[in-house]
DNA sequence: CGGTAGTGTTCGCTCATTCTAACATAAGAA
DNA sequence: TTCTTATGTTAGAATGAGCGAACACTACCG
């Protein structure tokens, strides 16, 4: 327990990234987030070791990181920041759905609230961002939706293409290259063993997409 | 000269205060960055002797520094983005006058070229931000006016107003408070002596502005 | 239980930014 | 011209952010 008032590029990249890894009440470990930031092991251990005291996280040495209450605060208010500036990118200023991340992810740590504010005022308060995931409301509540990886639908099953679960600009493409936007109607048709491709109808035609990328496509299923 | 990659939100800011204090080709005093940048002595000769290095500034010791041109192609950049911003912050967004800047300040750092140029286009490439300022074109071009300090006008001449000169807030309101907005039509009626108050009649209504506003209040003058 | 492979921490450094205190120079007054 | 004051620079230190190399734990295998 600290007062520090602590805010920065960094600090709020690793507590969304802490807030990302962590399901439930796991901890998170320093080495994985050293992937995802693309930092060091030191570095994240040091980070570590000065958001425990600022009292965003509580750190326990060999075992990871969990947020505390404060730490989660803000995570949820950079990650409702970053979902509503993509979305804006999209809708207002004409961006492609695979240049939203990157430009989002460096103005999530400049807008003011007042600038949040007033873009999600013009997008009228909106819940999903343009990749599906959902926007933390103002006060940190989340939209729960069980969806399901295209990759574990059985054929004959079905839903709504709900969320592409991916930041990287190649693979989004990607999926829309295959035939799989957002919104769109899916029926799997078959899908070949030991990981292979998925065979699936979507908007009535017909579609195949590999393992890996079936598994960051995310569908609202139907009966 | 030198190679140094460079850039960042300090540096940014340091250099558009070069160029906004640099009328001419006069030097520019470190301790007057000091009190523009809010920064100590120390921290700006610092600055100075690192942009000097890297090449973006050409600082001499006891005689204060001068833009290169590679220094001068940065300012006009960021001045580009920050008086577009504004612009668009007023125009898109519902910001008051008074608000934009502060906010501008920091997105100035944050925003992607792809970004500066989508909202330039949304605004149909404007030439003048919401203070009056002129926006550099994205090759460095400036619309030059020749302005004249409404309190340098004589009784009896008059033009329009063309630039609220001041970033600070509480400024900017006084003067809309007093009944001088942009694009007003303006006629100096009289002047106190001593730095005295100015009167004048303004959209045909009489007004009142203190000397030291009306330094701040540029007028397109009409014969 | 003991040993090793893999995980995670410490140590020691670097750079950018900023500050305070101490020192140096330049410019104007006498 | 010399002295004083105002202006400007160095010295020394701190903080935040990162890194590589060396060291320490854990966990799991036999
Ligand atoms: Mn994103
Ligand atoms: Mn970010
Ligand atoms: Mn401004
Ligand atoms: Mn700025």
């Amino acid at each position: 327990m600290s007062d520090h008032p602590l805010q920065s590029k960094s600090v709020e990249n690793f507590l969304k990234a802490v807030y990302a890894l962590q399901e439930g009440d796991d901890r998170v470990a320093t080495n994985t987030l050293s992937d995802v930031l693309n930092k060091t092991a030191p570095s994240v251990t040091d980070m570590a070791q000065r958001l425990e005291s600022a009292g965003l996280v509580d750190y326990q040495k060999y075992r990871g990181v969990v947020l505390t209450e404060a730490g989660r605060e803000i995570a949820l208010k950079v990650i409702r920041r970053h979902r509503l500036i993509e979305l804006y990118l999209v809708r207002e200023l004409g961006y492609q759905l695979h240049e939203v991340h990157g430009e989002a992810e460096d103005l999530e740590h400049a807008v003011s609230d007042r600038f949040v504010e007033a873009i999600a005022k013009k997008l009228g308060d909106p819940v999903i961002d343009p990749h599906g995931d959902p926007i933390p409301s103002a006060d940190g509540t989340l939209l729960y939706r069980h969806l399901m990886p295209l990759s574990e639908l059985e054929p004959g099953r079905g839903g709504v293409i709900a969320q592409l679960k991916t930041s990287d600009p190649e693979m989004l493409q990607h999926m829309l290259d295959r035939g799989f936007p957002l919104q769109g109607r899916v029926e799997v048709i078959a899908r070949d063993p030991f990981q292979g491709p998925t065979m699936a109808l979507v908007n009535g035609i017909q579609r195949v997409v590999g393992y890996h990328v079936a598994e960051c496509i995310l569908i609202e299923t139907s009966p």
